[in-house]
DNA sequence: TAATTTAACTTTGTAATTCAAAGTACTTTA
DNA sequence: TAAAGTACTTTGAATTACAAAGTTAAATTA
């Protein structure tokens, strides 16, 4: 088993990163807030998410907030274990080695 | 800007990262080694080194070592500095907002 | 010395991925 | 009624990734 097996190819590209980051640490972020943060065009950020919605990474919830749509994402239990998962894969390789 | 600019996209890629994580600990490993350490095959690897070479970011050293041909890898000041703030940007995408 | 092996590629070809831009459907605001 | 906002989907082009096979050159083995 090679050193980068356990690095999760789904979070393996900046943009889904930074979403599923951006899940971990608020509860939930709407399209235009995603958009935003991550300087995204529409498409793109809808393919992503998208991405992540099919491997029940996130959840989308969809509403109108006045009279506007508006669409929420949030993080599951599977894609937070998932992320944390990943992370810790991450730190062991940038840290591979410091002791042993 | 968004969040995610920072992350360099050389480095945005399991294998690469994975070369230069090994690169930062050892000072340097031939191409059998990096091939087992990531178990990958010959011409995956050599495509991605490539790439890392031509960024200027591993010097490539060749000779041979008793009777058989080798090739070490090695990261360049630049590729180290690169790396670091790479691995900066990361951490701090993920410690997002865990005080502001 | 002929055949095989090892090292480190390069080439080939396919598949997947990424992305911007344009198009869509619906609603709301001016 | 026209323009704009929301959240997409579609399209198409470019890039990237990858395995597999082929290559080169030297070394070893038969």
């Amino acid at each position: 088993m090679g050193i980068i097996d356990n690095i999760n190819k789904l979070f393996d590209h900046r943009i889904r990163l930074g979403i599923m980051s951006i899940l971990m640490v608020y509860e939930d972020a709407d399209f235009n807030r995603l958009k935003e943060l991550l300087n995204l065009t529409d498409g793109n950020l809808a393919s992503h998410v998208k991405a992540l919605e099919q491997a029940e990474y996130i959840l989308v919830q969809k509403s109108f907030v006045g009279r506007k749509p508006n669409t929420r994402y949030s993080a599951t239990k599977l894609g937070k274990a998932e992320f944390i998962k990943h992370i810790q894969a991450l730190e062991k390789l940038l840290n591979k080695n410091k002791e042993n």
